[in-house]
Order: structure tokens, then C-alpha cells, then sequence
DNA sequence: AGAAATTTGTCCGTATGTATC
DNA sequence: AGATACATACGGACAAATTTC
């Protein structure tokens, strides 16, 4: 059967259907979507099709997904009355690239990182602690191997 | 061979390798990318592959693509103060208090956190990597479980 | 003007590794 | 540890825009 198509990626039509569902309610703010395997039945599209609409959804900050979880329909921040007693205290100190870091910066594991930490905190109730990494040098990446 | 990715995704190197021929001159600004076909010889990795490390220079701003002509490497101005085409990618997962959390928030080592991580790439560099946590009793994020 | 070749766009099916619950 | 979802990669197919002959 050919493919039959164009005119509107498949991808983008599927993600046009599911904002209307989110926007009018059908999907409400908070819950979890269909898993991805009910979405490739329903509209008999594949995984890498579907999973490609939902990009579009996550991109557009309507959803947010989660490991082994799924996705959930965002709800907007209403920001209701917060009281402006928050603090913010902020350090930086030295470390070394944890394998995780590593892979981002594309350095190589122990390489030296600036961290910054600060730490909000609301009547002297930890709000959030925040850590920023930046390379301590630049173009200390790792030359490409052979392949 | 199979599909071991250890360390950094094909996709990537190869995003890598193209953005150094650019950078260098190697592919003048304003000329036409090797064709797909032609990336794909040549690294050895399929279409899809190629196409998705051409998507990472896309966001960058690098390139830019026409359909049934080619992808150009962009002419952009070498101007200083570059703040264009830095890209955020957000995630989120669940995470334990390590010691120093636990310590920060008050709650109890192992005790569940929200941590939501920053990457923030610039031309397809890692800039900076934030990780943000919060308490997840609260109402804060979309995730409310009922377990 | 028309046909063929080239090139990118979309989609399918599958496989396997990785991460999280 | 098992299930679920995500990430990467492969190969093939057809559609649409562009260029070339």
C-alpha cells in the first residue's frame, strides 16, 4: 500500500489532534497521555511517527515527559499570590566531571568544572537548589577518533 | 555491527565533524553541504543518521536546508556578541537526596527529589548544565502521583 | 516543454541499547 | 526483576521540489 501522505506530514497532524485534545479538556492538565503504543494503534501511524508528534507537543511546552512514566498534558503556571521573602544564596567552587558531565561537555571524566550552587530558600525553608557547571577552559574537548 | 553507542551518538560525531569543516572553511559559507547520499558513503551510517546530525547544525543556526536543492552552510556574521542560537534542553526525573541535598532541604537522606537539568548549547556545545531541585511533596511540578 | 536524475521530506518496520519505575 | 518508555541506528519505500539534459 503506498503511502499516502504530504499536503500535511503525518506527524504534525497527529500532534495537531492531540493539542485539541489537551486544549479543549478532553486530555486534562496534569494527566498522563496515551502510552505511545496506544497512539501508534489509534492512528495506525509507527512509533518513530508518533513519538515525533509528541516532540512537537514538548517543544511547544504542552507537555512534559518522564522515564519510564510517560507524558503528562502541562498545566500553565496560574502563579497564585507568592510572597516575595525568598533569599538566594550563591557559591562557586571547583570539581571534576562526573561520567555524566562529561558526556555533556564532551570532555573526558575528572576534567575540572566550575560549579555554582544556589540554594533559594523561603522563611528559611529550602525552595530549590540550583547547580550551574560551566567549563573551567574552553576547548578542552575531546578529539574525535577514528572511526 | 550492531548499534553500540557508548559515549557519544553517531549522530553527534558526525554533527561535529561537519561543524569543524564549516568553522574551518572547509565548507564555505553560503555553499552546498555534500549531498545525503553522499554523507552517508562517506560515514558510513545510514540516511537517517546523517540527516539527524544535519538537524542538530539546523537548530544551531549553522545550516540551513531547501528541499529538493541542498543544505547551505550559513553565512552568519562573525560578530562578537553571538547570543543567538543558544538552545535549552529541559528534562525532568526523580531523583534521592544525597547527603548534601538531604542536609539543604532537611529531609532525610535518600528522600525523593525533583531534579529538573538545563543543558544549554550554543552551536551544538555544551555551554552550561543546570540542575534545579526541588521537594516533590509539594504541588510544584505536573508530576502528582497517586501511589 | 518534457523527461530523467538528484536531493530532500516523510513514513514504515525492525532491532537493540539505555533509563526509570 | 520485569515492564515501560526512551534513544539510537539500520534499511527500504514513496512523495515532492529542484536541477539537468
Amino acid at each position: 500500500m503506498p503511502t499516502p501522505h504530504y499536503g500535511q506530514p503525518r506527524y504534525r497532524s497527529i500532534a495537531d489532534e492531540l493539542r485539541k485534545r489537551i486544549q479543549n479538556g478532553s486530555i486534562p492538565p496534569g494527566s498522563l497521555l496515551p502510552a505511545e503504543s496506544t497512539l501508534t494503534a489509534e492512528f495506525q501511524a509507527s512509533r518513530g511517527t508518533v513519538r515525533q508528534s509528541i516532540a512537537v507537543l514538548r517543544e511547544a511546552g504542552l507537555v512534559a515527559t518522564e522515564h519510564g512514566r510517560g507524558t503528562y498534558a502541562c498545566l500553565r503556571p496560574a502563579n497564585g499570590g507568592s510572597e516575595e521573602s525568598s533569599k538566594t544564596e550563591t557559591r562557586q567552587r571547583q570539581v571534576t566531571a562526573d561520567a555524566a558531565l562529561a558526556a555533556l561537555f564532551s570532555v573526558r571524566e575528572g576534567a575540572a568544572l566550575i560549579e555554582e550552587e544556589s540554594v533559594v530558600r523561603r522563611d528559611g525553608v529550602t525552595e530549590s537548589v540550583a547547580r550551574t557547571y560551566r567549563l573551567l577552559r574552553k576547548e578542552e574537548c575531546i578529539g574525535n577518533r577514528d572511526r
